[in-house]
DNA sequence: GTCTATATCCCGATAGAC
DNA sequence: GTCTATCGGGATATAGAC
């Protein structure tokens, strides 16, 4: 850590970059609602008026953490290579895929989900979320003969069943349950909703 | 609102309901981060000492808010009468139920799942969250022949299920879709689920 | 059981110097 | 772009009177 002595004036290579990386830190330590700017800084070395050149505020760092939250996620449900697969156990590979991310990036996990962060006035967070709702639609679509009402049915249904076992992963009713275990739950599951999907549609 | 005046003395006729009662409101206009002591106080006309004569601190009056939002869910999910019909129906009818009362009682729910209460130093609330893992174990089991493994992966799927529908639908990504909507669909995957729960187990 | 008063701490954000 | 200094606010929790 770089410092120029104790009162000294300190100039950090990239101070932005620096503050979203503590955030995640501190994130990961004392939840989204236990971050403060106050306690970025003091980490830092920095003054406490020091981000304010490079955030508006608190939200605004707070969205920038989610950007970068849904770009990992995209890299990890979407991996080069797997397009060849057939739609089915791509769907699989990507309810997998959500949760080991969520369990290897628990802060990003969480800050995606329970920040509370008003995405109308960040819209940024709406643009990086966009491509990974379009992985998803793929794969969809191409398992219900184009049939948009089905599609939507199924998406929905794998959608929250992956993000529903990854709930009570994380909230802790893992009876000694691994990550690994809990994403072939979801890629079974999510091959079980597959199975069954004309049930799925409203009569 | 009875108040015996600016400065004079002021007896609730029951500080502690009213208390907890206060928490709802206020965790459902500003979510369980946006409680705090102070401010319930401040609504009650009451000084802010006065709540640790009834809870030891801020998080033994959230735990007391979540018993009772257990106890509420119990009586959603199990409503009496329905005991006669056959299993899969009752589980159809118990996702329904975490549905509505998701919707219904929203502060409530996120209480349970959002707050991070330290469960352990509270028993009060797993105590309060035994009778519904109960109900919910004896539907499954009676659809699995008795077979542990097998429910406990049908028990989960149907969980996160239900669970990761509420949390989409509470997020915002209700593109017009109604809560009854929302639990008609938990109701079908639930049934696809049962249908498909040879599909669950691990290999 | 409730009040008044207070101690202690943390936070977000801004102004102005450099 | 960063620092120092500060304002204004709100929080939890305790002590002691009644």
């Amino acid at each position: 850590m770089p410092r120029s002595g104790k009162g000294g004036r300190y100039h950090h290579g990239d101070l932005r970059a620096a503050l979203i990386e503590t955030a995640i830190a501190i994130i990961g330590e004392r939840g989204v609602r236990g971050f403060s700017m106050a306690e970025a800084t003091r980490r830092l070395g920095v003054a406490v008026s020091a981000p304010y050149a490079h955030f508006a505020d608190r939200d605004d760092l707070l969205a920038a953490v989610a950007v970068q939250a849904c770009e990992l996620l995209y890299a990890e449900l979407w991996p080069p290579g797997e397009a060849t697969q057939p739609p089915a156990e791509r769907l699989a590979s990507m309810a997998r895929g959500y949760v080991r991310f969520a369990a290897a990036h628990r802060p990003l996990f969480d800050l995606l989900y329970e920040a509370g962060l008003d995405k109308k006035q960040h819209p940024e967070i709406e643009a990086a979320e966009r491509p990974i709702a379009d992985a998803f639609s793929a794969c969809v679509l191409a398992l219900s003969d184009a049939d948009e009402a089905a599609a939507d049915d199924l998406a929905t249904a794998v959608e929250a069943t992956a993000h529903g076992l990854v709930t009570l992963l994380l909230d802790g009713d893992h009876d000694g349950t691994t990550v690994g275990q809990v994403a072939e739950r979801a890629a079974r599951v999510t091959r079980a909703l597959v199975a069954s999907r004309h049930l799925l549609g409203s009569p």
